[in-house]
DNA sequence: AGGTTATCTGCAATCGTTCTCAGTAACGAT
DNA sequence: ATCGTTACTGAGAACGATTGCAGATAACCT
C-alpha cells in the first residue's frame, strides 16, 4: 500500500517535483546524489498510469495471435519479445480462433498499447476500423486483411513454399497429389493453395476437387481431412499438408489406419516441427524462420513508433526452405507401372 | 489523432462530464439515448490511462514465464488467457531463462498490472521484494520461490510424478535407472529429483551419482546429458527425463547414436508431447494438465483481486498421470540374465 | 562593473477520468 | 403547505506525472 509518489521524493530532498521529474528524464540537476538516494530509500517507482496519461504513450505493444499453443505462433511471440527492447513490453492476446474474441480484444486495446502486431483471423474483412480511425499503428505478421497493403507486414512466401512442396512430390513421380489446406479466407490458406495449383499446372497435372480439402489449420481438421482422402476410390499417393497442426493430425490418422509412410503414401508438411526428426519416418517439410518473422515485425513497429508514426508501410518477406527428411518416396503405383508396363 | 474525450461527449449532449462518466459505469442517467448516440457518432473510447490513474487499477494481469516456446508454458498461458474474462487482459513476459531479464521485467511491471502470475526462474532467492513491499498480488505457477508459501500457488505433484515414473521403470525390472534432471534450484527440478530418490530407496536401489545428471530443462541440455550417460562404463538400462524439452534432446542423442528404444534403453519423460504418439516408439510419459494449471492460477488471481486483496494464500495441486505408450520395456541385461543364469 | 549567456529552478497548467459533495426537482405522506 | 425520500444533476477536486514559462543564479566575456 505504500504508494510513494514523486512528491514524497521531492519533499524528502527539499526540491520541487519538477526537479525530480527532470532528473528522472536524464537532465542534470542540482542534488543528483541526494535524489538518487531518496528514490532508493523511499523505494519510489514512477506511476506508469500517470506517465501514460500525460505522454499518451504506454510503452506496451500488443501481439494478437490465434493460438499461442501453436509452436509457430509461440516462436513469433518469442521473436518479438526478444526484440522489444528494455523500455517496452508485450501484451499478448490469444484469440482462440474466434472472430468475436478478436474483435472485442482489439477494441479494448486502444489506449492501452502504442501499437499492435497481429496475425488476423481472416482476410475477408477490412482491417478493423479503429486502426485507421485512431491511427493505432499496426504490423501484420504471417497474415493480412483485405486492405493489408496499407499497413506494414511481415509475410512468408507462402505460394513459393507450397509450390516447392508440390514440385518436390511431382519430381518424385507422383501424379495423384492431394492437398490438405487451411481456410482460403486466410492469407496462408489462400496463397498455399495457389502455390499447389501453380505447381500442378506446371507439371501438367489437372487439379481435382476431391484432392483438395479446405480444412482449418487445426489438428482435428487435419485428422478428418486425411481420413476423407483415404476413403476416395483412387486415393492420392502423396499429400501436401499446409501447416504443422494439420500435419500432426494427418499423421495421427495414418497411424490409426495403419497406413505406412512413405511406402504407401508420401507426406510433406508446411512448417517445421520440433519433433520432425524424431517421428518415424522423419518428416520432410517446408520450413521458415518464425522467430525471425516475429523479430522483424517488432523491428518494423519500433521503427514506426520512434519515427512518430511518419513512416510508409513496409512489406517484408521471409524465405522458405525445403527440409528433406524421410517422409517422401516414389509412389507405389508408379513402382507398379515400372514393374509391369501395362496399366495406364 | 482524433482524440475524443469524455468532455466532447458531454458538450455534444449538453450535460456534464460526470453524467457521461456515470452512464459509462452503468448508472441510469437522464439522456441515455442521446449519450449512446453521441458516443457512437464521435467514436469515443474512454482513456485507459486516465482510468488507471484515477482508479489505481489497470485491468491487466501479467504472466511471467521462462520460455513461451516450451509447449508446457504455452499451455499455461493459454489456460490463463481462457479464464481471464472480458474486462481484463494478459501481459506476457518471456524471461528467456535469464535472471537479469526476469528482474528487470518485474520491476517494470509495478503500476502497469494489477497482479502477476509467475513461474520464477529459481527458488534460491526470496521473492522479489516489491511483491511484499508494494503488495502487488502474485500467484506462483509450476514453481515457487523460497518464501513461496506466503503467496498463492498452483503446483504439480512433482515428487509423486517422478516417483511413479521411477517405480514404473523398476517394475519393469530395471535396476540401472538414471535420471536427467532439471536445475535443483527450481521447484520442479528439486521435487522430481526427490521423487526419483524416494522411488529408488523404496526399490532398495542405491542412488548413484553418475546416474543422476543435473541438467537445465533445455533440449541441448538433455542431449548432452544423454551423451554423458551413454559413455559410462555400465550405462543405465532406463532413463527418467525430467521435462519435455530434455526428453526431446535425449531422444535426438539416442537417435544420433543409433541406440534403439526400448530394446537397448527405456525412456520415460515428464510432461506429455503433442507428438509423443507419433515418434517411434511412442513415448511413455508422466502427463499433467498444464492448461488447467494456468486456468487455476488465473482463478486464484481474479478471486484475490475481486476480494480487494483480502484473501489468504491458497495452494492448489494438480495431479499427474502415467501415460503408457511404447518407450519402456524389460532391460536388456536382465533378459540376458534370464537366458543364461550365470553372470552376476 | 555591466551585460550576455548558460544553466538550473519552482510554479502551475495539463492529461482524461472518477468521485465526493452539495444541490434541485418530483413525488407522496403528513 | 411542509417535510422526507428518491433520483438525478453539475462543479470541482483529486490521481501522479510532464512541461512551458518566467525567474533566479552562476559563469563568462568585454
Amino acid at each position: 500500500m505504500s504508494t510513494v509518489t514523486i512528491t514524497d521524493v521531492a519533499k524528502r530532498v527539499g526540491v520541487s517535483v519538477a526537479t525530480i521529474s527532470r532528473h528522472l528524464s536524464g537532465f542534470t540537476v542540482r542534488n543528483q546524489e541526494q535524489i538518487r538516494e531518496a528514490i532508493i530509500e523511499l523505494n519510489y517507482r514512477p506511476s506508469a498510469a500517470a506517465r501514460n496519461l500525460k505522454s499518451g504513450r504506454t510503452g506496451i505493444i500488443a501481439i494478437v495471435v490465434p493460438d499461442i499453443t501453436n509452436p509457430f505462433f509461440a516462436s513469433i511471440v518469442e521473436g518479438a519479445e526478444s526484440t522489444v527492447g528494455e523500455d517496452r513490453m508485450i501484451l499478448l492476446v490469444n484469440t482462440g480462433d474466434s472472430r468475436e474474441r478478436e474483435e472485442k480484444a482489439l477494441s479494448q486495446l486502444f489506449g492501452r498499447v502504442d501499437g499492435v502486431i497481429m496475425a488476423p483471423l481472416t482476410e475477408d474483412e477490412e482491417s478493423p476500423s479503429f486502426f485507421s480511425q485512431f491511427g493505432l499503428p499496426i504490423v501484420f505478421v504471417d497474415r493480412v486483411t483485405k486492405d493489408g497493403e496499407k499497413f506494414s507486414s511481415v509475410l512468408t512466401d507462402n505460394a513459393k513454399g507450397a509450390q516447392i512442396a508440390t514440385d518436390y512430390l511431382i519430381s518424385h513421380g507422383h501424379r495423384k497429389i492431394a492437398m490438405i489446406g487451411g481456410p482460403c479466407s486466410t492469407t496462408p490458406g489462400k496463397k498455399r493453395a495457389d502455390g499447389y495449383r501453380a505447381a500442378l499446372k506446371k507439371g501438367e497435372i489437372t487439379f481435382l476437387n476431391e484432392y483438395f480439402i479446405e480444412s482449418d489449420f487445426s489438428e482435428a481438421g487435419g485428422y478428418a481431412a486425411m481420413c476423407q482422402l483415404l476413403e476416395i476410390d483412387a486415393p492420392p499417393t502423396a499429400v501436401f499438408v499446409a501447416n504443422n497442426l494439420m500435419t500432426m493430425g494427418a499423421l495421427h490418422a495414418l497411424r490409426d489406419r495403419g497406413v505406412s509412410i512413405p511406402r504407401e503414401i508420401s507426406i510433406i508438411g508446411f512448417d517445421d516441427l520440433e519433433c520432425a526428426e524424431l517421428i518415424s519416418p522423419p518428416l520432410t517439410v517446408i520450413a521458415r524462420d518464425a522467430r525471425l518473422q516475429g523479430s522483424q515485425a517488432m523491428d518494423l513497429m519500433i521503427k514506426h513508433l520512434n519515427n512518430g508514426g511518419a513512416t510508409q508501410p513496409e512489406h517484408s518477406m521471409v524465405d522458405v526452405q525445403l527440409v528433406e527428411r524421410g517422409s517422401c518416396a516414389l509412389p507405389r503405383k508408379s513402382q507398379k507401372i515400372r514393374s509391369n508396363k501395362i496399366d495406364h
